[in-house]
DNA sequence: CGCCCGTTTGATTTCATTCAACGCGTGTGG
DNA sequence: CCACACGCGTTGAATGAAATCAAACGGGCG
């Protein structure tokens, strides 16, 4: 198997660590807001370059969060387990992306490599210390926590549909505008997580995401190049679905 | 009708804006983390006072951000109509919490006052400048926000769930949660939504909501005094009801 | 007193879960 | 090099739970 894209593929980025979020209160502003290379580096000095291969725990609920973790390529899932065997994905994270929230020193759920990941490992401390006395740094910390929130909200309002057809719609139009966001080409979307994972997140069984894959690709909206790699052949089509109920 | 806590029923709490939030890293700390005295008055000369009466409408959706809320008493439901003609609650808020959320300089939700409500409103533009230079008040908003990011997850936890008893057993369990941390009676449970409100939240029909009740106020798990206020009889069962799938 | 909104209850339909078997591709060991 | 096993995905049939449609109820407010 080949997920070496836990390097980077492209990239107008700098070494050290990069955030990608909008603003919150300025009305325009770039798409997407990065760090001043200042920040970068200085945040660069404070961190050390982390590689997980796949399956590769980033780090388990109730531990103690000693450092967050900047992705620069790979997918991550973060997740929970309830008590009841039951099992939750919260969300995928992608390059850019920070995974590693964490309440009363503890981190909240754990965070799984989907596939070979590399990161910039933060330790908290450090972080803590440069937020003190970086009030640019911390807005911006601001915004991308504001984003996770809304990102959040808009997974929880995918949960609350009835039909799991609709779901798996709005489940590919999230991933497609993740993809778009992050500049990558959008003309095929990359599914790096397996059925069950997607099962787990928009709260379905694996059968049922199975069968609404493969209802959209008979119908024609979708075509799979192979289990990982889709093409959206009628976005209006899809819209719509994603929009009903 | 009383609803008459749209002023605080007790309140160790000063004049001013007032916000209780967890820390991030602190391990220990006090249970609510408060504004200090001297943030409070900072942000109560740039903020006013407002009122809302039950059913009034805080924003809208798209609306230009130009303040947040910080809840002194009343409850408040934030939500998306998202296009489809479905309706879906993001959250309930109560005293000492803050909404108005943003994105680009537009709220991404509407909230509407569910009982009476007073809260500050805070101008972003005077926040915002407030923020630059106040490093403390701005870490605190982080811890703000990771929290309800977590919020927003367990949320996202409850609606993954299949059968509507365990969704309603977890939703009466996050409120009881919430009126403990806000340090309130919890002997009996306040429910100022409709069973509608709870069935937008939970990802439900109001009659499956109804039912559910119903059902466990049969089985002697709750016990209702009217249809606003619930006492939990078997904490339990209900626990294990919330658990189960 | 009577209207109206929110709630409850009932009957029917629809859809996803569940249980079960099979196919496919990959990696391993003979 | 082939056979096999394992993980993952697909397909099928039966069960079950919640949505939907529909109607009656209750309490609060004019």
């Amino acid at each position: 198997m080949s997920d070496q894209n836990a390097d980077r593929p492209v990239g107008s980025r700098g070494v050290g660590p990069n955030i990608v979020a909008p603003g919150i209160w300025e009305p325009l502003g770039a798409p997407g807001r990065v760090l001043t290379p200042q920040e970068s580096s200085r945040l660069a000095v404070i961190s050390s370059l982390a590689r997980f291969p796949k399956g590769g725990l980033l780090y388990s609920r109730g531990d103690r969060a000693d450092a967050i973790f900047n992705l620069v390529g790979g997918t991550v899932k973060a997740f929970k387990t309830p008590p009841g065997g039951a099992y939750h994905i919260v969300g995928f994270f992608f390059a850019d992306d920070v995974v590693g929230l964490a309440a009363n020193g503890k981190y909240v759920n754990s965070a799984e490599a989907i596939t070979n990941v590399t990161a910039y490992r933060i330790p908290t401390m450090a972080l803590e210390a440069l937020l003190r006395n970086d009030p640019l740094l911390e807005f911006n910390a601001i915004c991308k926590l504001s984003h996770e929130l809304d990102e959040a909200q808009r997974h929880a309002l995918l949960l609350s549909r009835g039909r799991v057809l609709s779901k798996v719609g709005l489940f590919l139009q999230m991933l497609e505008n993740s993809q778009a966001t992050r500049g990558e080409n959008t003309e095929e979307i990359y599914l790096p997580m397996t059925r069950s994972d997607i099962a787990a997140y928009i709260g379905a069984s694996l059968e049922a995401v199975s069968r609404s894959l493969r209802a959209l690709s008979a119908q024609e909206v979708l075509a799979f190049r192979d289990r990982h790699h889709v093409k959206i052949l009628d976005h209006a089509r899809l819209e719509a679905i994603a929009a009903e109920y």
